[in-house]
RNA sequence: CGGGGCAUAGCGCAGUCUGGUAGCGCACCUGGUUUGGGACCAGGUGGUCGCAGGUUCAAAUCCUGCUGCCCCGACCA
């Protein structure tokens, strides 16, 4: 991709609208555009990252066995009555009638939709499990959304949905998608954890988060230092100022507890049969028995992730991308594109790694170089060639290293190399 | 929903107290000089001062109402 055909609107000046880093960032590198509070456009450079995380979470669901399909925003409310949530769930389920005066919500979730579905085909438990997930826009009327998409109205969210036969089947269920998301963001690449978790409204009896630290995150997770423990401090119960339990002895008796902050973007749940009691999500076992099913539902918050990944890997120049989210992953910086012969080694650069498998930008625009610089901070392209007058004719080039600051002089079969390797 | 703040050019802001021809920086456009770390000089475009009423000879400025946005809290993936 050529620069200069890019919209990318980049912006020195900090926006007045946010106070996290994340979301400072997310507009001066002209990712996102707010349209009203907590609804957000995604401009090319920052859907770029979005679907990057998409495809790492499609694609791991799928080899975990998960099947995608896409359910409806708009919803009836019949449905969320008879789940008893239309009143339950409070002033952040979106209701709204059509032009015949029927009730609607927009979906925040899809626990109802989803037993709909199910129990309105003859399923044998022979059938089962099945599991089906989709990414899709979520709305939740936020109380108060703040920190641009960290915590939005309008999301991207990946839902996904068990259906098991039993509680030792539906556990089994869970373990998988458990290790789906081990896998997802063991890929991603950003520093986790996963803890107990408070199920909330969602229901159900176990659940555990997954968490990307960050200094900023709005949660508190304590963890122990020589055990397996770990715990959002909800489910501690414990009644002081939870920055108090750092250095108490953890709960299974296993060392001391630290706490972390961590930013929410994973949540899974054993649901059991609360929905699909309500719902009458039927099935019949192996002795013709009518069974309510037994589900799990999991939650990965994608559009959240973007933002975390911000929180935790940036610096006082700009964002600094995880190679498997990066927009791109090389920017081949043309410091005179309008003499022909630099512009012809960019492009001859540029090409070559492209057509090695590698995501090359190609900053062609005739600025300055100090402001390609900046940007290519700002915007946190993993690596950067710079190429000029000055060096153009050389078969050595310029390679950065936008973490570690790194500048080394390599011909271009090392810095396929070096790409090579981060794959 | 309670408390606090803000709304003036694309962005960031001053001007409001004390009413009197709407300004600054950045960005953008023209020309020139520059050209490896957000250049410089000269010129230029761009505003129903959030909206609606009111007071006044005169309102960005004073009064009333409304709307939107931000922060803290309660709440929540």
């Amino acid at each position: 991709m050529y620069f200069s055909k890019l919209f990318v609107p980049t912006s020195r000046q900090d926006p007045s609208e946010a106070e996290l880093i994340s979301h400072k960032l997310m507009i001066r590198s002209g990712m996102i555009k707010k349209t009203a509070a907590g609804i957000y456009n995604w401009l090319p450079f920052g859907l770029k990252v979005l679907k990057k995380v998409e495809t790492i979470v499609r694609t791991n669901l799928n080899n975990f066995g998960a099947q995608e399909i896409l359910m409806p925003m708009v919803q009836p409310a019949e449905l969320w009555k008879e789940s008893e949530r239309y009143d339950q769930y409070g002033k952040e389920l979106l209701k709204f009638q059509d032009r015949s005066e029927r009730d609607f919500v927009l979906g925040p979730t899809h626990e109802e939709i989803m037993c709909e579905i199910f129990r309105s085909y003859a399923i044998s438990y022979k059938d089962l499990p099945i599991n089906m997930y989709q990414i899709q826009t979520k709305f939740r009327d936020e109380i108060r959304p703040r920190f641009g998409v960290m915590r939005a109205r309008e999301f991207l969210m990946k839902d996904a949905y068990s259906f098991d036969i039993d509680s030792s089947s539906m556990e089994k269920s869970y373990v998988n998608m458990k290790n789906a998301y081990i896998s997802i963001f063991n890929d991603i690449g950003l520093d986790y954890r996963i803890v107990k978790a408070d199920a909330g409204n969602i229901g159900g009896d176990v659940s555990e988060e997954f968490h990307i630290l960050a200094d900023s995150g709005e949660d508190l997770l304590a963890i122990s230092d020589s055990s397996e423990f770990a715990a959002n401090v909800e489910v501690l119960n414990y009644d002081k100022d939870p920055s108090e339990l750092d250095g108490s002895k953890s709960p299974d008796g296993k060392g001391k507890l630290r706490i972390k902050r961590g930013i929410e973007v994973g949540h899974i749940f054993q649901l059991g049969q609360k929905y699909s009691e309500k719902m009458s999500a039927n099935l019949k076992d192996s002795s013709g028995k009518d069974i309510n099913v037994y589900m799990g539902c999991y939650g990965i918050g994608v559009s959240r992730i973007v933002a975390a990944s911000i929180e935790q890997n940036h610096d006082d120049k700009g964002i600094i991308w995880p190679y498997s989210i990066a927009p791109f992953h090389v920017n081949v910086i043309c410091l005179d594109p309008s003499k022909e012969e630099v512009l012809k080694e960019c492009e001859s650069v540029y090409q070559i790694l492209k057509d090695a498998g590698h995501e090359v930008l190609l900053d062609d625009r005739d600025i300055r170089a100090g402001n390609k610089f900046t940007e290519n901070e700002i915007l946190g392209i993993p690596f950067s060639i710079v190429i000029g007058p000055r060096n153009y004719a050389n078969n050595k080039y310029e390679f950065n290293s936008r973490k570690t600051n790194e500048k080394l002089e390599l011909n271009i079969d090392e810095i396929k190399q070096i790409l090579e390797e981060q794959k």
